[in-house]
DNA sequence: ATGTTATATTCGATTTTATCGAATATGAAG
DNA sequence: CTTCATATTCGATAAAATCGAATATAACAT
């Protein structure tokens, strides 16, 4: 039978391909080390690393097993919080990722919320675009993620907890500027300004505008807050989620807003996290407050 | 830290709910299963079993980790298996679920094939409704099975080898007999015949004819072949999937058919697995010997 | 009440397993 | 050819898992 020590040994290897390093890690001698991989390998009847004195490396089957033990081993992990988690959720440390194009207009919102509401969770923010941000909630670096849906959550569980529609964002002299509702069909391609690649909400508007993947855009801002910035400059136009629009356009006069009039919504921020993670309980109170605090700030149309 | 060895014990006590006959299971004695039993409980930090001498019963929160316990419990299997499967999958033993409405048109064409092209496969094969075989696959007492989809899978993994359309069997003297096409609105509510409940073959039907879930139908036989003799003998109509029409009718001229003319595939046919199996490699080289042998049967229009 | 039975648990002894440090083997680098 | 770093082997030791016998306890029958 393969034990979850042999496992935790091997992955410390995985990660280091380095026996004593990985041993070291695992605060245990060299020897005892080696010994359970040779013995896991037995077991398996396979080698999951090849290796002599000067190198390691992992096998092509040996990759497919740390794969699956790591899952493995992050669910032992998460199985071993049943308790604290169950008996009260939110009461230690949790650590959420968030991606940029809702970070600045969610958090200011729901921070203080948190605070009061569960004043003994220390919470650790993380930002960064989707694909890193499943990833680290995937290898259990992340408790959580606040993302952008679609998107490709690979197996990880989601609570929708907010949806938006998108606006068109123009300055004044542009000749559709102004108008309360626009069609996808009435904006002009070529004076778009999109976010640059990996930013989820980048994808969701050529979704949402129904325009090609592979469309050529001049500019591609690193944030929002540039973009509507150039767009006050008058380079172009652009589309903001509802969430940010406050903060985005604080009561220029320059710039004019469209609600963009294409069925919705047009993202859906949902809070993700591994399907085992014991903290749910807790995940789903979060989801609560974040569904309050967006609706008291947000429904009232403005 | 949980080992996996308490993860056996524990699931061992959870199926007898005895401890005498979980230590039997487990091959040891009674006092080391108790020990580890109380030893892992204090590890978790709760009581899975709350138990004296006469009665043993699961706590809440021991239902909890037993759930997530067996999931990981087969996952180890998996990942032990991972070497066999690799080097030359489909050549021991494999447990096959499949439903009733596919199994008769579907193993005479198919079973052939696999003893030909993998003879040294054991196969079993067991015949239930979706939800028994959905359940028996999660808890790994079945590897694979064979669905029909749309259906719940629960995580599942499903490589789909087969879609069809539906055909409407009817009596030479029923007023719309005899139409190559015909609409869901042109069908007589009434007079259709399906199959009783828990049959997936029925929704889907109610799905593609558009018909509310709670319609009443008089007829709710437990087989294809039942319904058919049926509207042979003019007691009503019926719906049948494209695979069973060759065997159902059989050149009998009292029996028309005509295909649903609304937007399909109305059912799709699936192989379903755990996503943690090790065989995966071997289910899809199954799913391709199951599309081959279905093209050959069935595409050619007759 | 009382004894009987079935069962989980405790305890001490024993076996098995895990771990360590020292010694060894091996390949790379100077 | 020597040195160095490192994985592995080996024998000794420490830790753990397991067992059987003894114990405790609740349900049931008498």
């Amino acid at each position: 039978m393969v034990t979850l020590k042999q496992i935790d040994y091997a992955l410390a290897v995985s990660k280091t391909l380095h026996f004593k390093k990985a041993a070291e890690i695992s605060l245990v001698s060299p020897s005892t080390l080696s010994n359970a991989i040779t013995e896991m390998e037995k077991q398996l009847g396979f080698k999951v690393f090849e290796r002599d004195n000067k190198k390691v490396f992992v096998t092509t089957l040996g990759g497919e097993f740390l794969k699956k033990a790591q899952s493995i081993q992050l669910q032992i992990f998460d199985i071993q919080k049943l308790s604290e988690n169950q008996s009260d959720p939110l009461s230690s440390e949790l650590s959420i990722g968030i991606i940029p194009t809702v970070s600045p207009y969610f958090l200011p919102i729901v921070l203080p919320e948190i605070k009061k509401t569960f004043p003994n969770l220390t919470l650790r923010i993380e930002e960064s675009q989707s694909s890193i941000l499943v990833n680290k909630v995937k290898n259990g670096e992340l408790n959580m993620a606040i993302l952008a849906l679609p998107y490709n959550l690979e197996g990880l569980t989601s609570l929708k907890f907010w949806e938006e529609d998108f606006y068109w964002i123009a300055h004044h002299e542009n000749k559709n500027a102004g108008k309360k509702e626009i069609r996808a069909t009435q904006l002009e391609h070529s004076e778009l300004m999109l976010l640059e690649d990996g930013h989820c909400l980048k994808d969701h508007i050529l979704d949402a505008c129904k325009i090609p993947a592979d469309s050529k855009h001049v500019v591609k801002a690193s944030s929002l807050a540039t973009l509507v910035q150039l767009v006050k400059g008058n380079m172009g136009s652009t589309l903001v989620p509802h969430m940010a629009l406050g903060q985005l356009l604080n009561y220029n006069k320059d710039l004019l807003r469209s609600h963009l009039n294409e069925p919705g919504p047009h993202r859906e921020i949902s809070l993700i996290m591994r399907p085992t993670y014991s903290g749910i309980q807790g995940a789903k109170l979060l989801k609560t407050l974040f569904e309050n605090s967006l609706n008291l700030h947000f429904k009232p149309e403005w």
